[in-house]
DNA sequence: TAGATTGTTAATCGATTAACAATC
DNA sequence: TAGATTGTTAATCGATTAACAATC
């Protein structure tokens, strides 16, 4: 699989084609076109061969392209099919949530193991996943493989964690934690659920709807 | 407020613009130069000069920018400042974590009320929103401004849901199913909250980075 | 005044779109 | 074969960066 300096915007792009070719493959869908795609997905059919080509050609020319196969491609682009493994650090309400409601492994992710301050939750066990004390967390690092850390503990918890989870090297961590916990020279990748950021975008946008509409009633206030 | 068609990039930064002068304010700053808060942010002073240049003149040459100021200012771009109204539909893990954790009115929007089918709550009030039942959401949009709906219902409820509240003429739907919600013609802003895919982006950023150290540790390998 | 830093115009860079030969 | 649709090269568009006159 060729992957030479890919743009990010195409990798955003990546996770919403697997969806809906999931989508599609649960229809019984079994082809598609790079025009019929686009239209599905809002985007130009030119845009859509352009990212695939960046990972190597798996469309046929006339026919398209087949919606099981393309999905198997794009999941392992994006990992899925490498066994990751991840541990969950923080049952709040956020990780308790991620615990109950969000299948890790049908993103190809085994979240082996959280971790948790609360007596009364520690050593029990959580839709098959143990929970254990934050205590042993540093000796779970240093013993097991782990390539995403999911970050859900309290703002005044999270950058100590981050920094025990950087030294003890842990590939990427998922952060839930409302800050930047991106460090100019941090080996680790972060990548953040700023769920305010997103609010505020769509706040944004209502603002703009509501003076465009403003905008439009002064002006047919003044015409008469 | 100047405001001609500004970029999707640009309003996706202001987010994290507020954050860092919230941050700043906090710590005491009370003045910045787009030089330092570029270094700060891992962005070119040029790039921030350019984006608040969108809404207007905040800045002071020869000075920089008031913090203060400047966040009161982005704050109002964002909408802050307009008493949006907020609905959450379906308290469930997802729903209970943000009633619980998530302070809507530190990003000026209002909870008003939320919305669940479990009798075993509905007419309770939980931190100060009242949960009511969904036989009752057709009714209270009726009566009432809704700026912006939550909606964190099971999958199957999604739809549904969201062709009542586009029906009833809610501007926006801050989306925390894993559904694609947009619909080409939908006057309904939607901004979606897809765990997954930023898991996948994840995924393949630790993919990609694992991809490098074999290639290394091969060549490495061919040389000695 | 001299130094600093803005807001803006121009230059560069990168991403998206269009076009088309290759080919199923 | 004829029609459809790919993968890729070229053209366009937009976003980021650089430069600089204005000015605090």
């Amino acid at each position: 699989m060729k992957r030479g300096k890919v743009s990010n915007n195409v990798i955003r792009r990546l996770p919403r084609y697997l969806r809906k070719l999931d989508a599609l493959e649960a229809a019984g869908v079994s082809r598609i076109s790079s025009f019929e795609l686009g239209q599905q997905l809002g985007l130009t059919p030119s845009q859509i061969r352009q990212d695939f080509s960046c990972f190597g050609e798996f469309g046929q020319q006339g026919y398209g392209y087949n919606v099981t196969a393309l999905r198997s491609q794009i999941a392992s682009i994006l990992g899925m099919d490498r066994g990751f493994s991840a541990i969950l650090i923080g049952v709040g309400n956020i990780g308790h949530a991620l615990m109950d409601n969000f299948c890790f492994s049908d993103w190809g992710v085994k979240l082996a193991c959280a971790f948790d301050i609360k007596p009364a939750i520690i050593g029990t066990v959580f839709n098959g996943v143990p929970i254990r004390s934050m205590d042993e967390l540093e000796a779970y690092l240093k013993e097991n493989r782990v390539d995403i850390a999911v970050l859900a503990v309290p703002k005044e918890a999270a950058i100590p964690v981050a920094e025990l989870l950087t030294s003890q090297g842990v590939e990427a961590i998922w952060n839930f934690t409302n800050l930047e916990l991106t460090e100019p020279n941090s080996p680790t990748i972060v990548e953040n659920i700023h769920f305010s950021d997103s609010l505020l975008s769509l706040s944004y946008f209502v603002a703009e709807r509501h003076d465009e509409k403003a905008a439009r009633a002064a002006r047919a206030e003044k015409q008469g």
